[in-house]
DNA sequence: CCCCTAAAGGTCATATTGACTTAAACAAGG
DNA sequence: CCTTGTTTAAGTCAATATGACCTTTAGGGG
């Protein structure tokens, strides 16, 4: 550690923190997983689920942990990946901390429990957000914008729609994933032609499911692909 | 700071450092700024620039701030973006470090001189990177890895090939941007059709260049739009 | 058996792609 | 000042993909 010393005056130990921005689908919403804080700073404030990485530990890790603690989560059958570090030097009024925030999917999941340092944690639709009164603390508005920007850029040109969904689901499921996080009505016809022919999306699995009412759906699970190519591009409102 | 006392055994102070993946075409090669360590641990291997974020810093200041002091690079001129935080627990001998990676492009870029913690600094062939012997320090061989990747496919679906080019350029130009990056062959005639007409990416100027020998060429400045609708897919090898 | 519903599959005009050919605009050389 | 070489620019065309529809199929319930 000795070359740090010349440093001394500029540079400062850093906390590094983990936050999560994970979403699900539940009755047809885009869901996303707040806590309300129960300590301070922004103590009642709704947040992103999230805190200190320890020792020895992934950051990775760091993140599928807190997630348990805070909102009884388990997080190893979801789709986790690494969204960015935000470090904004004032965005913590304790100090210097650095967080890095990871984007989570999964499918229909549980209520969750509070924890710790959460008071309590609910799941609220990404469409309420907007809502004023609604200030998340820290810059974790930011993070949440950025999670949601980029879930709906990786519908397009990633197989991660089906983090969403169960081991086997059927194509209106699928398609309703993509009307859903992205807004918007798409063609059930060319929706499927586009899917079956995309090599390595989706698999039949053989095996059917009764809708309510209607034609049995043949059932599928993700294939070997995780980048679609072609991809499927939301144009400007079309239909496939 | 008084809650962050009841983690005193698990969590840790940690140090967040920066590190550059910049990129630059030189001769119609992918070159990538490396430098070669002045100071343990790693002394004398080559390493991608970066070092410790100050004290009241943004990241992406620190990055700006490292590629100056490294290199003599001045960065605002070029693409820079956030690709990602590495934090592996043992990633750095000296305790826990985190480092922020960047990702910069430029077009053909100065040869950059040594500063204080890098011996020196020089442009390295992307092609040659797989040599045997060339072992980079830390963790740097999987960001710069991850960083190549996500230059392929940021030139896809934004017009982030633009940052190669000067203020202005030609179609050719730009198209062996895609080339080198991609390392495949373009047909001239089909991309100079889809950049034209994919709305925002360019705008002529007017202006016409000559080259060497030949009937001179258009000039063209970046448009707009920064996300590429419909993207220039790279498909299995074809022509535009 | 008939009706309702949702899935699955088909049609068709239009747009886009990939491969290729042709025309245009310069410099140099005789 | 006309020819040649070279590079940019523009055009052709068959094959494929897309978007907007329509039709058929396979259930359940009355």
């Amino acid at each position: 550690m000795d070359d740090w010393l010349k440093y001394s005056e500029e540079v400062e130990a850093s906390w590094v923190t983990v936050d999560l921005a994970i979403f699900t689908l539940r009755d047809d919403q885009l869901m996303v997983l707040l806590i309300e804080r129960g300590v301070e700073p922004f103590l009642g404030r709704p947040a992103l689920p999230g805190g200190y990485v320890q020792k020895g530990e992934t950051l990775r890790a760091g993140a599928l942990r807190e997630l348990w603690e805070e909102a009884g989560i388990d997080a190893s059958r979801l789709h986790l990946e690494q969204l960015g570090a935000y470090g904004e030097p004032r965005r913590d009024p304790r100090g210097r901390v650095v967080t890095i925030a990871y984007l989570a999917l999964g499918p229909d999941l549980p209520a969750p429990v509070g924890g710790t340092d959460a008071e309590r944690a609910y799941w609220f639709p990404v469409s309420q957000l907007h809502k004023q009164s609604y200030e998340l603390a820290f810059d974790h508005a930011d993070i949440l914008s950025d999670a949601l920007e980029e879930v709906r850029r990786k519908l397009e040109y990633t197989a991660v729609a089906t983090a969403f969904c169960g081991k086997s689901f059927t194509l209106t499921e699928l398609r309703t994933v993509y009307e859903v996080v992205w807004g918007q009505h798409l063609d059930p016809s060319n929706f499927r032609r586009k899917v079956i022919k995309t090599a390595g999306f989706v698999q039949p699995t053989g095996e059917q499911r009764l809708p309510p009412t209607g034609r049995p759906a043949a059932l599928y699970r993700r294939g070997e692909a995780w980048l679609l190519s072609p991809p499927l591009l939301r144009g400007g409102g079309q239909s496939a």
